[in-house]
DNA sequence: CATAGCAATTTTATCGATAAAATATTGACT
DNA sequence: AGTCAATATTTTATCGATAAAATTGCTATG
């Protein structure tokens, strides 16, 4: 993924104590890859070649890519092997309405139990992300991994106290997707991004419920609508 | 799973073509072993056991394990292998609350664009479930796999047009996770089940939005209440 | 020229064996 | 007795080889 660290926020689904086996680093690995790119969707995804890539055996390979086709982010064809996922405008408007309805639970939720702490982590999470530069200049425009990072824990310490961690998982897993989708329109430099999220993040410590999840979606709704562009464009 | 039909309402984790995998076909029965509390809630899946259990070598078990432990039904503890997801008072709290909110999002959403087909296969549905038995009365009463496949589809098809294939797969996960708590109260028999689906399926007949989300969610309110009696009972 | 069937090749899925890690056991020492 | 360390045992995780299935390419036939 474009931060270092991998998939942003702590990845749930490989929390546990101590260090990793190789199925689960290479699946973090993979997953990076293909949120950000460069595995291609749609690419088939033959045994040997990800082995090879990875420099792992077929065992581990094989486990990492059945824990990918549960979050759907790799396609598993019974008897014929997996492939990336392929994108389409379809999947990114339902993803993005997903995203914006269950959201919305989670910010409600959370903004009727707010705690101290809460509110300290929130504070720091959206200091974090205003203090940091959007893109990267360096040759062409690109992601700033470290601006995703931050963005990725703005979003998540908003919904921190929503009180389902099955919901906090599925925000997240809706999450990945949508990055996948706005690395591809990266070349654009899609703007906002850098304004949007002060509202929200003031509505929220205001606890102007109405206001935040109403933001909160028509954020999500403007990158839609900047990736579908590009998507457009392309085609 | 106590139908004999895997896991009721066709898993979309396991679609696909032609004949399955033994992975899958191992998949499944595990999952199913599970949720029907065939495999007790922390049991240690000690990978000979269920290779053993299941007559399958050691790849395709650690490919099912895997894909259960992404659903969290499974845990893994890296390094030191997998274990049957533990219950609680707490998670069946959450997974409630959780099923909760999402479905009254996807029946809303279902309700805001009804088809004839939708209500046709509803129709359907609901006449299979109001003439299936709750119970099977053989020696001890025990739930009814047929029942359970209709009330499945049942709630299924309640929501089968809410627009978002990544919300019908989160609300049957949820689905799936709630039977198992049911299956813990079976020997209790709780009562209701029956009477409370038909005043649900008239409202969502009669496009009676609030009421039909109100009534759907009390009915798993009620069915929480009911089981976490009996958990509390038998510590 | 299209197509059905067959053989050769590639690729997947599975097995069984080994290496690596965790757990259990023993015995020395305080 | 209780703790600790060293060793033995169990169990997990990974590898490499094989079997099974799909794909490709070829040939014969309508």
């Amino acid at each position: 993924m474009a931060a270092g660290a991998s998939t942003l926020v702590r990845n749930e689904t490989v929390p546990d104590s101590s260090r990793a086996t190789t199925a689960t680093a290479v699946y973090q690995r993979i997953k990076d890859d293909i949120l950000d790119g460069r595995l291609a969707p749609g690419l088939k995804l033959r045994i040997e070649f990800v082995s090879e890539r990875y420099g792992a055996g077929s065992s581990p390979i094989r486990e990492a890519l059945s824990r990918l086709s549960s979050e759907g982010i790799v396609i598993r064809h019974e008897q014929r092997g997996f492939c990336v996922a392929p994108i389409s405008l379809d999947e990114l408007r339902e993803v993005t309405t997903t995203r914006c309805w269950l959201e919305t639970i989670a910010l409600r939720e959370t903004l009727a139990n707010p705690t101290p702490q809460w509110e300290d982590a929130l504070v720091i999470a959206y200091h974090r992300l205003s203090r940091t530069k959007r893109f990267l200049d360096d040759v062409e425009p690109s992601l700033n991994p470290a601006w995703e990072e931050q963005h990725a824990n703005f979003h998540e310490a908003l919904i921190a106290n929503c009180g389902s961690n099955l919901l906090r998982r599925y925000c997240r897993d809706l999450r990945d997707q949508s990055y996948r989708y706005r690395v591809l329109a990266a070349p654009a430099r899609p703007p906002g991004g850098e304004i949007e999220h002060q509202p929200i993040f003031e509505a929220a410590i205001a606890r102007d419920v109405e206001r935040a999840v109403q933001l909160l979606s028509s954020h999500y709704r403007i990158t839609q609508r900047v990736v579908e562009q590009h998507l457009l464009n392309l085609a």
